[in-house]
DNA sequence: TGCATATTTGCAGAGAGTGCAATAATATAA
DNA sequence: TTATATTATTGCACTCTCTGCAAATATGCA
């Protein structure tokens, strides 16, 4: 149910096989021939539509590659982490939100596989690509704020001092997310990348560790 | 001593001077006009020098304005760090580490402040300079593993564990240091932006503990 | 069918960025 | 100082990205 995509007349169709085609077109070519050496007329070429409605549906030669950004899911994993309680770790258990968000993804496999090799292979598309998650990150941050609200009730005082410490948090959560990307060798996709995702989510508290524990 | 400082001869004072001049230049347009209204022919024409010389000095528009990234200092910090031993925190230990680094800027204070200000300004920019800090986040994470090495010998066994637990390290240490960076109100200069980061990384135990003082 | 609305396309043009060759400035050695 | 080598600056032509606008085309709906 995404806005209209219950209405799903002929024209919704068309603009999304559109939108697939050309996503589909760059990829390929990018990944043939390295992104420095794919023009946007070749893209449309492929993709057989003109150079100018390429612009109509992204609006960089970058934006058509890095696809969309998650969205948090608004379900019972959601509600679970919000009302885990104070002796759960308010960063671990963004481990699965993360996980869900970014499973819920329109690509297909094929996308998603030549996605990741590209983001790997192109440090400016992948950085672009977390520029994109800001508003995702906005998300989680509020998310986390309001779960640490009501874990501890008297945090309300001192809102900005609450608001800043969930940020932390979700820049944390981010790490943990750039970490399990740099890991994941896209052949060992053995296991998914969502298990991926939450082993990184599980070493978080060890890395305090080594001096703690001593 | 950067490579060809100590030389110093009229070439060398020219260069700097107009690499100055042009970043000034930049940096003040886009303050006045927003980014995308500005053009590197204004750029160049404040600057005095030719649009092709811009070109010359920097691979874009773009670069000119995020600044050079942070190196690591081979000082006494450093081998403090690594012989710190394995009572002290890997992690909050990189803070001082990381103050040190972004202290060591050639920027005088009217550029870093009018480069703070854009890069709150410009998510894109941000993002480019956090691209740019890819090889700082390298070094770092070779510290990193050393010191492990050094706190826990036996870790050798296993090194590509070790390299993926130092990676997650310095993934979190940046989060530390994006988190400074948001934190950090360019007005409240009161205390240094050192400060600001070091306490930031002093807030990190307190996120990835397991649970809360409960 | 006929009308309203959305999509595609071509075209002209601004701006970013590059390669190349000419020119100017600085360094060096006699 | 002068001749010569090296490096920096500049202009020019060119490719590519991206935008505004208006004409043409396709779809939706009564």
């Amino acid at each position: 149910m995404t806005l209209e995509a219950t209405h799903s007349g002929l024209r919704e169709r068309k603009r999304l096989a559109t939108r697939r085609a050309i996503e589909l077109a760059a990829l390929e070519l990018v990944d043939e021939k390295g992104f420095e050496n794919v023009t946007v007329d070749e893209i449309s070429n492929r993709a057989d539509i003109s150079p100018r409605t390429f612009f109509n549906y992204f609006a960089s030669k970058e934006t058509v590659l890095v696809g969309d950004a998650p969205v948090l899911p608004n379900d019972a994993a959601l509600a679970g982490y919000l009302s885990a309680g104070p002796h759960e770790s308010v960063l671990v258990g963004l481990g699965p939100i993360v996980a869900a968000s970014t499973a819920a993804t329109s690509d297909d496999l094929h996308l998603q596989k030549l996605r990741f090799s590209l983001l790997k292979q192109y440090p400016q598309l992948f950085t672009l690509r977390m520029t994109a998650m800001r508003q995702f990150e906005d998300s989680l941050t509020e998310v986390v704020a309001e779960r640490m609200l009501r874990d501890d009730p008297s945090l309300a005082a001192d809102e900005g001092g609450l608001k800043n410490r969930a940020r932390l948090v979700t820049f944390v959560a981010f790490a943990a997310i750039r970490h399990a990307w740099t890991v994941w060798d896209g052949s060992g996709a053995s296991s998914g990348f969502g298990n991926r995702l939450l082993d990184s989510f599980e070493q978080l508290p060890g890395i305090l560790s080594p001096a703690v524990s001593a």
